[in-house]
Parts: C-alpha cells; sequence; structure tokens
DNA sequence: ATATAAATACGGCATATGCCGTATTTTTTT
DNA sequence: AAAAAAATACGGCATATGCCGTATTTATAT
C-alpha cells in the first residue's frame, strides 16, 4: 500500500527538493504540500488521509511546532517528522514535547528519509528507530520543562480538591461521596471548571490543569 | 476545626508513642489506629471521616506503601504521611511513587511532627513545604522507574492506536473519523481494551496504559 | 488447510457526563 | 456595611459512555 505524505514548507524551492527526494520511491506519494501551519491545517480538513507529514519548523505565520501541537491532538494517528536546517536544542525538544515523531535534518539523502519515514510508520523513530522511541517517551511527559502559564489559570481551592478526585478517575458520585458533598455540587463545580479550563470533557482538563501545574 | 488523624502502625508501643505526641495538640484528634494496610482500609470504609494518616511502612499483610497506593486512588482527599524508622532511597521514592504526601522519620518530635501535619493539610509537605512538594510532583509522573509489569498486558496494534486516540482526549465518533472505522468498531475496540486491561473506563484505561508502557 | 486471533460492525440498554438555568448561604474583599 | 467571590444545591435535557450479545471477514499461526 502506498504511503500518503504531506510537505510542509515556506521555501517552495526546498520543497520541490523534498520532493524530488520522495519521488525515487514508488511506495510513498506526495499528496499535499502547503506553505505553512494554517496552510496545512485548512487541508487536512479537506483530506485527513494522509500517513505523515514532513513539517518545516521557521516558518511564518504558524510555525511547525504550533502546527505539530495541533495537528497531533486533532488527528493522533498522523505521523509527523520534522525536517529542517537547524537542529539547536530548543528546537529539538518543543518538537519532541508538540509530539513529534522524528527529527531530520534537511540534507538527508533520499534513500535515508525514506528509510526515516518507513520506520516512523512502523512505530520507530526517524533518527533511530527503537531506542529513539524510548527517548521521546521518557521526554514527554515529564516534568515541564520551563513552561509559563499562558493566561494565569486560577481556581479555587475546592475546584482544585474536585479535579484531583476527578484525576483518579473518580466518577461525580464518589466524589460528592468523599468530599461530604451533593453530587450536583460536584457537577457544578465541575462545570465551572471546565468554563475556567475552557474545556469540554474530563481528559482535557485534567490534561490542561497538569499542563499548568495546578495538580 | 478539629484535624482528624489514624495512626498505621503494627507495633502497639510505637502506636501509642505517636498517639502521646498528637495529644499535646487539642487540635488533632485520634479517631483511628490500625495494625496494617488491610485494617485501616476496613476501618475507611467504616468512617471516611478522616483528614490525615500517619503510615508505617514495614507492616505484615499489607505493607504501608501498598495501602497509601490504594488509599490515595480510592480516597484522594486524605492526606499520607509516611512516619517510619527507615529513610532508604527505595522506600522513600516508592513512597513518593504511591502517592504519599510526606515521610517523616519516628524519632521526630511533637512539635515537628504537629507541624509537619498542618503544612501537609495546607498543601504542603511534611518535610520542607513548598520546595518538598515540587520535588514530590516532579518524582511523581516521571519516567517509571524500573517497573515491572505485573502480567504482561498484551494490546493488538490495532488497540493501541484506538487508545492513543483516546489518551487525545477525542470522542468516539472523532476516533471513528481519524482510523476510517465505524463507531460501532470503535466502541468494540474500547470495549476489548477495557476486559483487557480490567478497567471501566478512559481514564484508568489511560493511566494503566501508560503505566505499563502501552503508550 | 485449518484452527486461532484480530478487525470489522450492529443493536439495545442503563448510567454517566456535559451543559443550561436558577437560587441560597457562606466567606472574603473592598 | 456593602459588594463580590466561593460554595452549596436542584432540575432538566441531549449526548456520550460502558456493557451486553451477536456476526462476518481478514489475517496469522500451527
Amino acid at each position: 500500500m502506498t504511503i500518503k505524505i504531506a510537505i510542509v514548507d515556506d521555501n517552495v524551492f526546498l520543497q520541490k527538493a523534498v520532493a524530488e527526494k520522495l519521488s525515487f520511491f514508488d511506495d510513498l506519494i506526495l499528496k499535499i504540500t502547503a506553505i505553512d501551519g494554517n496552510d496545512i491545517q485548512q487541508k487536512l480538513e479537506q483530506n485527513k488521509n494522509i500517513d505523515l507529514i514532513l513539517m518545516d519548523i521557521e516558518m511564518p505565520n504558524c510555525n511547525g511546532i504550533e502546527a505539530t501541537q495541533i495537528i497531533k491532538t486533532k488527528y493522533p494517528q498522523i505521523k509527523i517528522i520534522m525536517l529542517t536546517v537547524f537542529d539547536n536544542d530548543e528546537n529539538i525538544f518543543n518538537a519532541i514535547k508538540a509530539g513529534a515523531d522524528g527529527y531530520l535534518l534537511k540534507e538527508v539523502n533520499p534513500k535515508e528519509l525514506h528509510q526515516g519515514i518507513i520506520e516512523t510508520l512502523n512505530g520507530g523513530a526517524a533518527m533511530n528507530p527503537s531506542i529513539a522511541l524510548k527517548t521521546l517517551k521518557l521526554l514527554r511527559n515529564p516534568i515541564d520543562f520551563e513552561q509559563k502559564n499562558d493566561d494565569e489559570i486560577k481556581l479555587t481551592t475546592r475546584e482544585i480538591e474536585v479535579l484531583e478526585q476527578l484525576s483518579k478517575g473518580l466518577n461525580y458520585n464518589l466524589i460528592a461521596d468523599n468530599l461530604f458533598l451533593s453530587p450536583s455540587t460536584v457537577r457544578k463545580h465541575i462545570e465551572n471548571i471546565y468554563t475556567k479550563l475552557q474545556v469540554h470533557n474530563k481528559l482535557e482538563a485534567i490534561q490542561k490543569a497538569r499542563n499548568n501545574n495546578l495538580i
């Protein structure tokens, strides 16, 4: 089965250079080209039937890190390899944190690129298969490295207590029981929490709360 | 308001020694004494209205680490301070991992113990308030340190794909959409996942999967 | 080749969840 | 003392979730 690829790069020449590298292999088919993060998102909404994205980092409007973050949340099944000229630590860390499945330099030769794509789709990572993947997993959750609270979200003490219980997988009734509250009250607290965090279900609330060190 | 305390220790003499330390302070009231992990669990089922547990580690039947793990999942609002004679790394790490809110040595004097209890209930940690709490939070999620898979849980490739999507907070329909499946199929996969992991909702599934490095 | 496992898919049912509005009491701030 | 914020609580409604049974088609092993 052929592998459906997308390329995201603001430089059309480099875009073509990458496309040419792909053209050597007939198990790869270039389905989408986009010039920035917004562009690829729009095109994915038209056609999400993509296996893997080769993503540049430095781009106007919506850069590769932001785009990766968003796409990985919305379409977790799509693999993303960062393809960039720079390999500075900050970019790598941020890319990994955003959920990238690999990180290659633009100077990569066609064969290595092909290899990296295959490996990634087989559940490895582009750069050193199994071991590299472990690194990603370790670095993913971790110990937020100096991320700042965007908008200073404030939850009340009670709300945090409720959220903590929620994060253990307890349902509304058990939480009410534990905190000696009526289930109605628990539900109202959770409703307020969702509004404050701008989320719409348990999981998102917990994730956002963790990211902001609220729990 | 008085603080409701439980003591868990298999040595009745040490139990009484701790109780005496508490007796100096009339904002503390000893509500429960138990001689091991099972005992305290039973007694909590009778009366969960407890603010904080002072927990020994070395105990027959169900030790303090196991008990902490279970109690912290079932009653996240109850604070637990480990009170033990040993302070070896393994115990400390395991206790933290199990969810302990603090760690004190039995030789602690009454005033320090009281202080530690108050600090813990105010959202700090018994041993060095704010900084110590951060340490706990950092060490909690982390990079599983050499934990073994208990029973070798096996999920199929498809099941893992579904679980990954689930862990992003997507609902059944979105997952079906992303994987080009019928919602019915997604639901069936999730049903099977729950059975294999022996859990009963999204959150538990994700947590268990993470603990076993399945996702 | 032929059992076994995996992937696909439907229907039904009870409960949980997410969202809306409203309202009272308590606590905290100004 | 007055105003604002937090905590408590109910009812209703649409949808999502969890659980059950069943069934067919594809892969994967033995």
